[in-house]
DNA sequence: CGAATACTTGAGTGGGGTCAACGCAAGTGG
DNA sequence: CCACTTGCGTTGACCCCACTCAAGTATTCG
């Protein structure tokens, strides 16, 4: 029954090209957007210029659940690729969440993950070394594509140029391009223009003394 | 009805010292903790060290209460001050939410707020210089204050050790004691070791850049 | 084939971390 | 009541890491 009724919600999908800007600073969308296809990321701009991206988002993950009870966005969110968006109006998702106690608490947890890696992403910048902070951010988002099976055995097809890297870890792209020179050299991972390649991920996780619990796999949907 | 369903929930106070653990990393409490009053934070420690706080907390909040639906800590949560704590059941609580849509939009709304503060707060460890990094987080600090009646004109009771904004601004509280001097000097702000006093609220936000639009305060229950 | 963009590599610099010594205030016990 | 201890804050000195700038290389796209 509530399989049914997410089922029947309307969805209008729309293609949209890489670097996109899907939902605007400031903005007060009556929309929700389903990432269908493609790849998505949030991220501020402080006035004094810079980037500072807040997360990253893969194929099902609905970016900004959060405006069904927050009216203003905080921030921004785009497209690192071409991607395929469904977007589905507030007020249904309103509506269902009200009708299901079930569906709500399904939104809720999501949002709720969503806090959790906002919180290690605040220890990524402000903690660890810069090697560290890449080789966490690459083994979140190696997890979290494998467990999404967009990879196999480490590769999986993403667009993080040194520029998009740096602004996710506040470091320069030149010093992303130095650590991963070295994780290059210590077979730990490759990345190339549109590819990851992760080689030895055990490897990496230790480097980054990364601990998974915080991304409560088990608890999605 | 929902206000009365809410006051019927059982709640056990307890009184905390300073300086206490509420809820460990890794653990799996059955229990919501309302604070009731003092002063609480969230943190961190990475296991080479250190410990970064991920967000202050006021009477009125409750600070768990995403482990309703993530079952495992991923972070700890102490006191900065002899506290006085509510604790709340969980399946008391979700059998609430489950019950009052209303409840449940609440309890979440507010999980959101949390979320986009701490989305502000990787823009502040990452992004900003370490004036601009004390300066906006002593802006939220004063605003939410404010917002909650614990503050007059600038002045509020907080034991803030050099040591504890370094913790949450990334810094040394060598660079932390520097900072916060050239703002005495400016005429900006005081911290003594129990009392915030904040001199020019409208030049400290200046210096930090402060847009309060993430605090979503007219969104508060 | 040329232009544009991203990446690489090197050199120089400065900001902030670390270390260490000192000052100060509060708490303790004889 | 005072010597002692303890913890926090301040200040100075030093130095290293990562940012910036800039030049050179590679790759893609029109």
């Amino acid at each position: 029954m509530e399989k049914s009724a997410l089922r029947a919600l309307p969805l209008i999908a729309v293609e949209v090209p890489g670097d996109y800007v899907v939902v605007g600073d400031q903005g007060r969308p009556d929309h929700c957007c389903l990432l269908l296809s493609g790849f998505m990321y949030r991220y501020k701009t402080p006035p004094d210029g810079g980037r500072q991206i807040l997360s990253f988002h893969l194929p099902g993950d609905v970016s900004d659940l959060q405006n069904i009870h927050l009216g203003t966005m905080d921030h921004s969110i785009g497209t690192l690729v071409p991607s395929r968006l469904g977007f589905i109006p507030q007020d249904a998702l309103l509506k269902l969440s009200n009708e299901h106690a079930g569906i709500a608490a399904a939104f809720w947890r999501d949002t709720l993950i969503d806090a959790a890696v906002f919180r290690e992403w605040i220890v990524n910048v402000g903690r660890r070394s810069p090697p560290q902070r890449v080789a966490h951010l690459l083994s979140e988002v190696n997890l979290r594509a494998h467990a999404l099976g967009l990879a196999s055995d480490g590769r999986f097809a993403l667009p993080l140029s040194r520029q998009v890297l740096g602004d996710s870890t506040a470091m320069s792209k030149v010093q992303v391009s130095r650590v991963l020179h070295d994780f290059k050299v210590q077979g730990l991972l490759a990345v190339d223009a549109n590819t990851v390649t992760v080689e030895d991920a055990a490897g990496l996780q230790k480097v980054a003394l990364f601990d998974p619990t915080y991304l409560h796999l088990k608890a999605r949907i």
